[in-house]
Formats: C-alpha cells, sequence, structure tokens
DNA sequence: TGTGACACTTAGAATCTGGATT
DNA sequence: AATCCAGATTCTAAGTGTCACA
C-alpha cells in the first residue's frame, strides 16, 4: 500500500538505477488522512458485534427446590435462577442488598404469574443441584482432552477473525470488545444498591450500527434487525447499546493498539507536558488565590492545591441512591478529614479518609501549609459532617478555571502529569549506571511503584500471595545452601591447585570459579524478586503504567541503561505504545 | 446556571494461558 | 504428562469531561 508520492519515486528510484544492483527498503507510512474538525474517519466497515449464545435449558435430572420441593422453573425464570446458583461460591449471594435485588428482578423480570405466588423467599429457595451442575461443567471443560480444547480455540479464533477486526481507513484495525455483554446478574463494587439486579440480555433490535455509508453494512442475526444503522464519523463506536440496571450507554470500540487510541494517547501526555511549563505560574496562582476575598475562589484554590499534592481525582457529583457513594476531590464531604493542629511531630496534618473511585479506600495524612489549614477549618465551620467540604465549588467550575489557565487543562491532567513527572524523577534518582539489568528492573519497578501509591492504586492481596511467597523464600534457601557448598568445594579446588601445581585443578578452579557466580547471580536475582513482590502485595502497578505513564519515558529509559524494552512492557503494551516506541530517543524529557 | 445525554478514559476483578516444575 | 502458578488478557464498572438545551 504506497501513496502516490511514494509510488512515483519508487518508478524514479528503479529507472535511474537500472544498471546497479540495489537493495531497498520500502518505509510504507500510514498516508496522512486529513481530516475535517471533530472528524474521527472517513471509512469504517466491520461485521458488527458479537452475540454470545442463547441460553440452553438445564436438563431434567436437575432440580430446583422451593422449600424443599422440586419445582421446575419456566425457561426464562430458569436462565435467572441459573446465574445466581453460579456465583454461589462468591461474597456477593450473601450480601443483602444483592439477595433482596436478585429476588426483586428474578420475581418481577422473568417469573410467570404461578411461579411469582409461589416463590417469595430466597432463603426457602434451594440452588444446590444447579450449583452442582455448574461447577461440574466447569470441571469437565478443565479435563478435557487436548483435541478438544484445541477444537474449542479454534472455534473461539474464528469469532475472532469474523468479528474482531474492522476496517477502518483502509487499514485493518483490531476492535477491543467486540462482543455483546452476556446477561447476568449486576456487579457492583463496594456497597453499591444495585448490587444483584438482573442484566438483560441484548437483542439486535436493541443496538445501534455506526459505520460507513458506503460500506458493507454488518449483517444482524438470522431473524432480527438492528435497532438503527447510523453513519456518525465525528464518534469512534462501532455499535452502541443502552444498559439496563443504570441505564447508561455501553459502546463497541477499537483497541488500544489502533490508530485512533494511540493518537488521542499521545495528545493526553502532549496536554501533560505542556503543564510542565507552566506549572509553576499556576502553583503561584492558586497560592494567591488562597487569600481571595471571595469564599469560591478560595475553596477552588484548596480543591486545586489537593489535587496537585496529592493527584485526587476531580469528583463529579453522583446521583445519591443510584451508584456507591463515592467521592473524589469537588465531592468530598466534613467527614472525609480531619484537622489535627499537631500530628506525629508535623504541624497542620489533614488526615483524609474516604472511598474513592471503585469504592477504593484513601487513606492519609498529610501535612499541608497554614493557608491551607486555616481556610479548610473555615469550609467546615457550622457544617454536619455529611455536609460538602467544598459547598461554593463544583468540577464544571475548577475546569473553566483551567481551561482559562491552559488550553486542555482539567483536573485529570495533573494527575497524568504528577504521575508522568514523578516516574521520570524517581527513574533518575534510583537507577545507578553499573547496575545489572535485575536491579535496573527493580528500580524501576520502584519508580513505577512511587506513581501508584501517589494515585492510589490497590489491589486486593493475591489469594495465592502467603504460599507463593514462602515458595520463592524456600527457593532462595536451597539456593544459598548450593552456593555455600560451591565455595567449599571451590576452596577445596585452590587447595589442590596450589599443592599439584598442575595446569589440570586450575581449570578447575576456574570452573568452580564459573560456578559460584553463577549461583550468587541467581540468588541475587532471586532476592531482588522477593523484594520486589512483598513491596508490591497490595499495589496495582498495571494502571499508571497503562494509563499514566508517558511511555516515552520508559524507552528513553530503557534505551540509555541498555535494559531490553520486553522486560518493562509485555507484548500488548509494546502495541498499545507503538507510537512511543517508534519515535523516542535515549535523550527525550517528558 | 443547571442538567442530562453522550462519548470517552480509567479501574480492579475474574478468567485464561502457557511455560516452569514435578 | 500432569500440575501449578504468574503473568496476560478479558471483562465491564466507574470515573471524567463536553455539549446542547432549558
Amino acid at each position: 500500500v504506497c501513496n502516490h508520492t511514494a509510488s512515483i519515486s519508487l518508478v524514479h528510484f528503479l529507472h535511474f538505477s537500472e544498471n546497479l544492483t540495489v537493495s531497498f527498503i520500502v518505509f510504507v507510512r500510514w498516508e496522512e488522512e486529513k481530516y475535517e474538525d471533530g472528524v474521527k474517519w472517513k471509512f469504517l466497515e466491520h461485521n458488527g458485534p458479537y452475540f454470545p449464545p442463547e441460553y440452553q435449558p438445564v436438563p431434567d435430572s436437575v432440580h430446583f427446590y422451593y422449600n424443599g420441593k422440586p419445582v421446575k422453573l419456566s425457561p426464562s425464570a430458569e436462565e435467572v435462577a441459573l446465574f445466581f446458583a453460579q456465583m454461589l461460591d462468591h461474597e456477593y449471594t450473601t450480601k443483602k442488598v444483592f439477595r433482596e435485588n436478585f429476588l426483586k428482578d428474578w420475581r418481577m423480570v422473568s417469573m410467570t404469574p404461578e411461579e411469582r405466588s409461589l416463590i417469595k423467599h430466597l432463603n426457602k429457595c434451594d440452588f444446590g443441584e444447579m450449583h452442582a451442575m455448574h461447577k461440574a461443567k466447569v470441571e469437565a471443560r478443565k479435563n478435557m482432552t487436548k483435541e478438544e480444547k484445541q477444537a474449542v480455540k479454534d472455534a473461539n479464533q474464528k469469532i475472532v477473525d469474523m468479528f474482531g477486526y474492522c476496517l477502518l481507513d483502509h487499514h485493518k484495525e483490531r476492535i477491543g470488545n467486540f462482543k455483546i455483554e452476556p446477561p447476568g446478574l449486576f456487579r457492583g463494587r463496594g456497597e453499591h444498591p444495585k448490587q444483584g439486579m438482573l442484566k438483560k440480555r441484548i437483542q439486535p433490535e436493541d443496538v445501534i450500527i455506526n459505520c460507513s455509508k458506503g460500506s458493507r453494512v454488518p449483517v444482524p442475526p438470522a431473524g432480527h434487525h438492528w435497532k438503527e444503522l447510523r453513519h456518525d464519523n465525528t464518534v469512534t463506536w462501532l455499535a452502541s447499546w443502552t444498559e439496563n440496571v443504570q441505564g447508561s450507554i455501553k459502546y463497541i470500540m477499537l483497541n488500544a493498539n489502533s490508530k485512533l487510541k494511540g493518537e488521542k494517547d499521545w495528545e493526553k501526555y502532549e496536554v501533560a507536558r505542556k503543564l510542565k511549563t507552566c506549572v509553576d505560574d499556576i502553583r503561584y496562582q492558586y497560592n494567591q488565590d488562597l487569600k481571595s476575598k471571595q469564599m469560591s475562589t478560595r475553596q477552588r484554590a484548596v480543591a486545586l492545591y489537593f489535587i496537585d499534592k496529592l493527584a485526587l481525582r476531580a469528583g463529579n457529583e453522583k446521583e445519591e441512591g443510584e451508584t456507591a457513594d463515592t467521592v473524589g476531590c469537588c465531592s468530598l464531604r466534613v467527614e472525609h478529614i480531619t484537622l489535627h493542629d499537631q500530628l506525629e511531630g508535623n504541624e497542620c496534618v489533614v488526615e483524609f479518609d474516604f472511598l474513592g473511585k471503585d469504592s477504593i479506600r484513601y487513606y492519609n495524612k498529610v501535612p499541608v501549609i497554614k493557608k491551607v489549614f486555616k481556610n479548610l477549618k473555615l469550609f467546615m465551620e457550622n457544617k454536619e459532617p455529611g455536609d460538602d467540604l467544598f459547598d461554593r465549588l463544583n468540577t464544571q467550575m475548577l475546569n473553566k478555571h483551567l481551561t482559562s489557565l491552559m488550553p486542555g487543562l482539567t483536573a485529570k491532567v495533573f494527575r497524568t502529569y504528577n504521575a508522568s513527572i514523578t516516574l521520570q524523577q524517581q527513574l533518575k534518582e534510583l537507577t545507578n549506571k553499573g547496575d545489572n539489568v535485575a536491579e535496573m528492573i527493580l528500580s524501576y519497578n520502584r519508580a513505577n511503584r512511587a506513581v501508584a501509591i501517589l494515585c492510589n492504586h490497590q489491589r486486593a492481596p493475591p489469594k495465592t500471595f502467603e504460599q507463593s511467597m514462602a515458595n520463592l523464600q524456600a527457593k532462595i534457601d536451597t539456593r544459598k545452601e548450593q552456593l555455600t557448598l560451591a565455595k567449599s568445594e571451590l576452596k577445596q579446588a585452590k587447595k589442590e591447585a596450589k599443592s599439584k601445581g598442575n595446569s589440570d585443578p586450575k581449570l578447575l578452579v576456574e570452573r568452580k570459579k564459573a560456578a559460584v557466580k553463577r549461583c550468587e547471580d541467581h540468588l541475587l536475582k532471586m532476592e531482588l524478586q522477593a523484594t520486589d513482590k512483598e513491596e508490591n502485595k497490595q499495589i496495582a502497578l498495571g494502571t499508571s503504567k497503562l494509563n499514566y505513564l508517558d511511555p516515552r519515558i520508559s524507552v528513553a529509559w530503557c534505551k540509555k541503561f541498555g535494559v531490553p524494552l520486553e522486560k518493562i512492557y509485555n507484548k500488548s503494551q509494546r502495541d498499545k505504545f507503538a507510537w512511543a516506541i517508534d519515535m523516542t530517543d535515549e535523550e527525550f524529557e517528558f
């Protein structure tokens, strides 16, 4: 695939070099498309989303019991019952809200009137056999033969080939989520008021298709039709539907390694880099604003101070009772902070304790400057714990102000900026020139970890953590014994070499020396691994790596210190960051 | 000035996979 | 060949931020 100019150059080249033997490589670049404002593509063709298989009724041998008596459920009630039965091992099914929501939807949405009048209490329901059937199915799948597993894999691959790609401006692109979400029970995070509600099966009649006017229109499953066919090239989605639990819109979109997502990613980091050039002015500004006569300006300044210093999220307001009770900066309430004039040797300490995105707890004790502290005291005067801390501020006002300071600047840019600049600083601080690759990786992970801590990216400690830690320790111990052994063998060999003096034992000494060295290297590597693992127990590095750290920092660092890039980024991460890998040399500065 | 629809990024959990270990 | 486990991938919920409209 060549554009015109490239083709013409190639013809000239061949013409003038006909008497030469030449090898040449043609680099084919994506032809620069000129888009009007807001236009995301010129041509888009795809096969539509993949629909999950229809529900298969359970065999007659599997019973559901109500009040101890077997009850044959109608297909729709049975399908929903199975959703619950499959989750029986999960903590969700013990939660009051989950059970209530489930029972309500099960009865109202899926049961016949007769079933509804019979089945009224969840604790009289016995899903035991359905649960056992599900477990047996999982087990059977695990025990499939190699051939059967291969057959399943091939079938899945066929689905990916058919539905997993689209054609966007003459290039085949991978779609990120090409499957319609299957029905099931809604699993919110934290204390979600809607947990357990039925997520309905999506039909083609619910789905809007977006593609080019002149393209091959995706064919809906037999006997069905789409809700709507649309040709909107100002958006990037290929299909969408409205989900019934929260009423939000779900989209089918491209994979992160696509041009569309890559360019957006690049733009994001460029905005963050631009903030670097004016962050000092902005900090000076909000420091001044802390003394403003306007209450709303002072609140804005304090919020900005938190967002900048602590990398808090903006904190849009949310509809009460529709989602779990979580907050960000602008939506903080009085109950979420405690002020300490003195704490652990520091003055003016703010103690934060609140649930953020995904109901992850943010707990931090932070010394702040006096002006901020005094303002906070003022903001909290005569307020109840449940009142808004920043009652004169919302994210729209904050972002409007930020955009006036720098085009494209919003609250979230501070998170990106602070994350990336932290990585760069930490790498500079932690990397030692002479270190080997394993030590380099540990340094990188530590720098990455500093960012993850800043952004409060947590994870539940893996269930197998203690065990695998012990395993690793055991390995280290064995290796230590080996090392002792190898050392004593080396000593022995040296002794022999001295007493005999001929060349053979000398060779032996060299060999033993190498063995000791190997052992030491291996031991060091494992010990570093153990340190890394321990420090990582409750911290998730992935999120910051994928979303907050300018990949060019990592690429430059790898080049500078001779660390293979694949030690830092796996295959799909390298795909996602291909744009950065292409353009970055070791001198890059964020 | 507030509000809801919309489109997009960010997020941790669940599940899968393939290579190391037994 | 079987098993185990860590890392990779998938899944989809939960945020952010803009815009049109009243």
